[in-house]
DNA sequence: GTCACCGTTTGACACAGATCAAGGCCGGCG
DNA sequence: CGCCGGCCTTGATCTGTGTCAAACGGTGAC
């Protein structure tokens, strides 16, 4: 109930690409666009055939994933609800998107879409400004892996994904509200987003715990209590102010 | 010698972003831009204060730095001459950069800037895809910070920087020719690039020395003996081929 | 409702790389 | 040309996180 499955959602969702463009160019897209669903763990971009189409993502959650012959894997990025996937003028890159969760998305070519941007500037204009925000985020991602312990890492990245869903759910009107979720990613997931192992983040997990600042329920779903001081243990600051 | 100094360079060279659009664009970035010259260590875009302005590399090297309150440092990304500095399209977000090396760049406000690419579009195409380029590097680099070891992250950032130089030089016939080139950075700030330690870096580098990969003269002058095997070794193949 | 599978948790141990501490060398300055 | 200072190298030790192994428990199938 939460989206309607039609390219209608992404024009009306916040972040989607459709509300930064003009008119003409968002009836157009919608025009092109096809419709489609997943299922989690399903490869939506595989590596090395040209993905010859774009996506936007509705509902539910993709991981971009580099992978090395040898197995080590890195998420290099999640893409939420409104987020394009595919990478506009180039062949081939080295990257897969799959599924987290079960998924909603509209998709179109390459070539239309490249067409499309000739057209109408304004999506090109969208498009450089939300790529210029990725390489924000992605090197802010390169603080993270190169210089912060593994419980920095955790931190950082659940008061991430909280400030995701915060901006798209009733807004909480102080600071100590809970928020709850379902995580979008598996342990093992979670591993391969901050440079550790399965082992390190359970751990780690437990110890976020011990310090009252999450609790858990089941397997994937996260009750967050205070966000403030795991975005300030995410910072460095070791928690001694009361 | 290498260069004349003014933005001429910036045209002709292979990189650069006057190459990539359109004649009538590329004599208006020449008209609007100033010169400018800094030394090593210089700081050429402070943090917090906005910076209003963007350069191109002319010559030199400059480091993107991310820094965290407790001193933690992350250099995420270089520039080399050709590239762009500065972030369009946003106020200040907390990067520094500066010069490792000597430099030569020509800079103009960020609103010139912005008014030039809504009267060529072809300089809005060329950033767009110069920004998605970095977003590729960027995410590569993610992969090396998480999940390499100090040997292969070593070696993936001399294999980088050794390509970026070969580029520009000119092109050695063979894959055996010895490439022979100054680092534009320290020990201490290949230790920034890499998530590691002063003290790691060297270690490594005396191993690579050992297994005859690169030999060094003085501190900065470096040279790449086996190329394609610091490749191989940098993408997790443990050397054994003859 | 019960069972079985697979992701997760927990523990013991090992090791890559950090930390601490000297000492050495390059490169610039007088 | 020789001295000085700071960057770099080397060594000894420590520790955070990885590795290996076993037990647990949620989830889905029957």
């Amino acid at each position: 109930m939460r989206e309607r499955f039609d390219c209608e959602s992404c024009a009306v969702r916040d972040r989607g690409l459709c509300s930064a463009v003009s008119e003409a160019a968002a009836v157009e897209i919608r025009r092109i666009a096809h419709h489609k669903r997943a299922l989690s763990r399903q490869v939506i971009f595989g590596g090395d055939q040209p993905p010859a189409w774009l996506a936007i993502v509705v509902s539910g959650v993709i991981k971009l994933v580099k992978t090395q012959k040898d197995g080590r894997q890195q998420i290099v990025g999640l893409r939420f609800p409104g987020d394009l996937i595919g990478r506009p003028y180039a062949e081939n890159h080295p990257l897969i998107a799959e599924a987290t969760t079960k998924l909603e998305f509209c998709c179109f070519t390459k070539a239309t879409f490249e067409e499309l941007m000739q057209k109408h500037p304004s999506v090109e204009a969208a498009l450089l400004k939300r790529t210029l925000d990725d390489l924000d985020a992605s090197r802010e991602w390169m603080f993270v892996l190169g210089r912060k312990t593994a419980r920095e890492k955790l931190a950082s990245l659940l008061a991430s994904i909280s400030l995701r869903f915060l901006g798209s759910a009733p807004r909480a009107e102080g600071d100590d509200a809970p928020l709850r979720f379902d995580l979008p990613l598996s342990r093992n997931e979670i591993a391969d987003f901050l440079g550790l192992t399965t082992e390190t983040v359970s751990r780690e997990l437990r110890a976020l715990r011990a310090m009252g600042l999450i609790a858990t329920r089941g397997w994937r779903h996260l009750e967050v209590l205070k966000l403030a001081a795991l975005g300030a243990l995410a910072d460095g600051e070791s928690l001694s102010p009361v």
